[in-house]
DNA sequence: GTAGTAATTTAAAAGTATGGTAAAACAACA
DNA sequence: TGTTGTTTTACCATACTTTTAAATTACTAC
């Protein structure tokens, strides 16, 4: 379930909001002021946020540039009218949609979920990575097969995970050994090689004929795409 | 500078927000039926698309659907109002923004801007050469022609990348095997040519008569410009 | 045009690098 | 200490690169 943190100072608009948005099936937090809005997202890590332009104690677009600067949690502005949307874009500043005053709850209820079901399947954010038949959970450590559980090493989910990540990138040994297994430039790169020789062993149905973790000849290896 | 493609059938519409995004600096297609413009998405490769609902052809919902199973092009949906809209969402179809109709340029415009923004940020983002009908991963390190997947050598890779990267500029052997092959004043420069050859024999329907990959006589080759 | 020269294409052989694999050495941890 | 996971090593098969040399093609000058 998403948690959505709604920093707005009218308490009459957050009290329609947040019925709506509970209504639908989301956590909500709220906060009043600039300030102590940002110090709720550092502490709740909410999932996306909704940001008014006008605030007290600090104002909407410090709050969106600070929330940029230390992360990527999708936000929403509520600015006054359509002008100052305009302007606002011009700002370039980090938001990922407006929505000018005033608006009806339903009108953001929508806007969430489109801005949600985005940044979920966007492969930084997601915690469950789902290609081919292969389940990777990051949260849980676990990886099935057609809901079978494959039993991995640390090291082998992570390298796993780095490379399903991103199906059809390559990656060279350096960058998987920088990535996997958070060593860079030292160690050797062949113990790449064994550990993909055992992850295969482990996910593919025939680990002769790789499926899955396929050998860039030259680079490196690279999950299958589609 | 980014393709937009708008999908919509009303050309008054089409002319205004034309007229609006390429005042702003996009590149604009067009299509006025759901089918041809999944046609032209598939081989224009916008950086967005703006689809109505209700298209000739091929209805707008089956070619967002069509669009995000085959890729994840951002879409904004047009919409008659905004009942019908809350409809849309209920379906959790793949687009990414919706806007009911009628609405003002500007504020597509800015839609199109906060959802090129962040599609642009996401680590996706992959680097794809596209000239004549090849597609050159350069992530993937992959080449696809017409979707065929051609597999090549590190080399072979190496050597069309460095010459479809600038179309129509000639480069001397040395040239690519300081760039291709990295190995700059050792080495035969006739090596060049086999792989060459080789790369001719697998990306050129008619290895004898050249298409892509043309012969610079007295200096070395180029990648054909158009 | 034609002959002569130079550059390119081609195919095959010789050489080299890369990846797969299994097993041994090593490290971490209970 | 026994167990499990990680890294290294070494060998082999395979894939790739380079070289070679002959055949072909393109240019230049007559």
């Amino acid at each position: 379930m998403s948690t959505i943190l709604i920093i707005e100072d009218e308490p009459e608009l957050v009290k329609v909001l947040r019925s709506y948005l509970e209504q639908a099936g989301f956590n909500v937090l709220t906060a009043y002021r600039g300030d102590s809005g940002l110090s709720t997202w550092e502490h709740k890590h909410p999932d996306l946020v909704i940001l008014d332009l006008n605030l007290p104690g600090l104002d909407g677009l410090d709050v969106a540039r600070e929330i940029r600067r230390k992360g990527n949690t999708p936000i929403i502005m509520l600015t006054a009218r359509v002008e100052e949307m305009d302007q606002l874009i011009g700002l370039e500043l980090g938001a990922d949609d407006y929505i000018p005053k005033p608006f009806s709850p339903r009108v953001v209820l929508a806007r969430v979920r489109a801005l949600l079901r985005r940044s979920m399947s966007s492969p930084v954010a997601s915690q469950v990575l789902r290609v081919a038949n292969l389940e990777i959970n990051l949260d849980a450590h676990t990886v099935t097969r057609a809901g079978e559980l494959i039993d991995l090493t640390p090291t082998e989910f992570n390298l796993l995970a780095t490379l399903a990540a991103q199906p059809g990138r390559a990656f060279t040994r350096l960058q998987l050994l920088e990535a996997g297994l958070g060593n860079a430039y030292e160690g050797y790169e062949r113990t790449i090689d064994a550990h993909i020789k055992n992850l295969r062993a482990k996910i593919e149905p025939d680990p002769k004929k790789p499926r899955y973790i396929e050998t860039v000849f030259g680079i490196g290896y690279r999950f299958h795409k589609e």
